[in-house]
DNA sequence: TCCATATCAATGCAACTGCATCTATATGGA
DNA sequence: TCCATATAGATGCAGTTGCATTGATATGGA
C-alpha cells in the first residue's frame, strides 16, 4: 500500500521548491533580457554543445542531456541555426540523423550569456548561502531526482 | 564590490534546483493529465480562492499570492469562468475591479486535482526524504527567496 | 529480398505566454 | 470642478509550447 497523502513537511518543501525555482528562473531571464541576450534555454543547448567539442552532438543526445522535448529541441535548433550559433552536419552512417556543432559565434554568445547568467547565480544563490549549506541543498535535491541514483 | 563569478557549489546547487524542479513539475503535470484534470496553474488559483472563502479575492490579490503575471491571471480567470469554476462579481466601491469567487464546481475540481497532486507530492517528495531532511530543504530554499525574509 | 516495426527529426494546428498597449475607473491637486 | 496621473483589468499580436502526426531512413526477421 502506497502512501497517498503528503505530509505537511513534504507539502512545504514542495511549495518552496516550486516557488523559489520559478522566482529565480524569472530573475535570470530578466537579467539576460536586460543585456539583450537570448533566453536561458539557448544557454543550455549551447553549453552542452560547447562541452561536446568539435564532434558535436546528435539532437537525441541533446534531448537526453537537457530536459527538452523532442519537438522543442527541433525548433530550438532551427532558431539557433538561423542565428548562426550552430551548424547542422549530415551523419555518415545514419541518413536520418544530423550532428549539431556549435560555431564560433555560438561560443561567443555562450560566453556573453554566461557573464550575465553566472553573475545572477552568484548573487541569487552563492551570496545567500554558505558553501556548506549549498552542498547540503544540492545533496537533498539530488535525492529528489529521477532516477534516484547516479550523479 | 559584488562578487560576479559563482562558486562551484553555487553552480551545482543552481543546476540541481533547475533540473529537479522542472522534472518534478512535469511529472505532476503528467499525473494531472492522466486523470483528465486541468493543469497545475489552475490548482494554484483555485487553492487561493478556496482559502479566501466566500469573500473571494481581487485579481490583483491573486497576482500577489501567486507568481503569475497580470495578463496571465486575466486569461486564466477567463478560462476558469468559462468552465464554471469561478465567478466574477462586481465590486461595490471600485468600478474598475471585480471580486473572484470559487464556485461549488470549482471546489469540486480542486478536490479532484488535489487527489492526484497530493499523491504526486507524497511519492515524489515525501517518500524520498525523511521529515527532518524535508524541513532542512524547506529552510534552505527559504533563504533563496526574494525578499529574503518573512515566511 | 521484402516487409513490419522502430528510430530520428520535422511540422500542422491549437493553446498558451510575453509584451505592449488599451479601456475604464479612481484619486489627488490646482 | 477639471485635469493629470495612477491603478485595475483586458486584449492584439507575435513568438513558443504541447500534442499528434508525418516523412524519412534503419533494422531485423521471414
Amino acid at each position: 500500500m502506497t502512501k497517498t497523502s503528503p505530509s505537511p513537511a513534504a507539502i512545504k518543501a514542495w511549495a518552496r521548491l516550486m516557488r523559489v525555482s520559478r522566482q529565480l528562473m524569472e530573475k535570470v531571464e530578466d537579467a539576460l533580457k536586460e543585456n539583450g541576450l537570448p533566453p536561458l534555454a539557448w544557454y543550455d543547448v549551447l553549453h552542452e554543445l560547447a562541452e561536446a567539442g568539435e564532434g558535436g552532438l546528435r539532437p537525441f543526445q541533446l534531448i537526453e542531456r537537457t530536459l527538452f522535448a523532442q519537438y522543442n529541441i527541433s525548433r530550438l535548433l532551427a532558431r539557433l541555426e538561423a542565428d548562426g550559433l550552430i551548424e547542422k552536419l549530415p551523419v555518415a552512417d545514419d541518413g536520418r540523423g544530423q550532428t549539431i556543432r556549435i560555431t564560433g559565434s555560438g561560443r561567443e554568445t555562450r560566453r556573453r550569456m554566461w557573464a550575465a547568467y553566472g553573475r545572477s547565480i552568484a548573487e541569487l544563490v552563492g551570496a545567500r548561502l554558505p558553501v556548506e549549506d549549498l552542498e547540503t541543498l544540492a545533496t537533498l535535491l539530488g535525492r529528489l531526482r529521477d532516477p534516484p541514483a547516479g550523479d
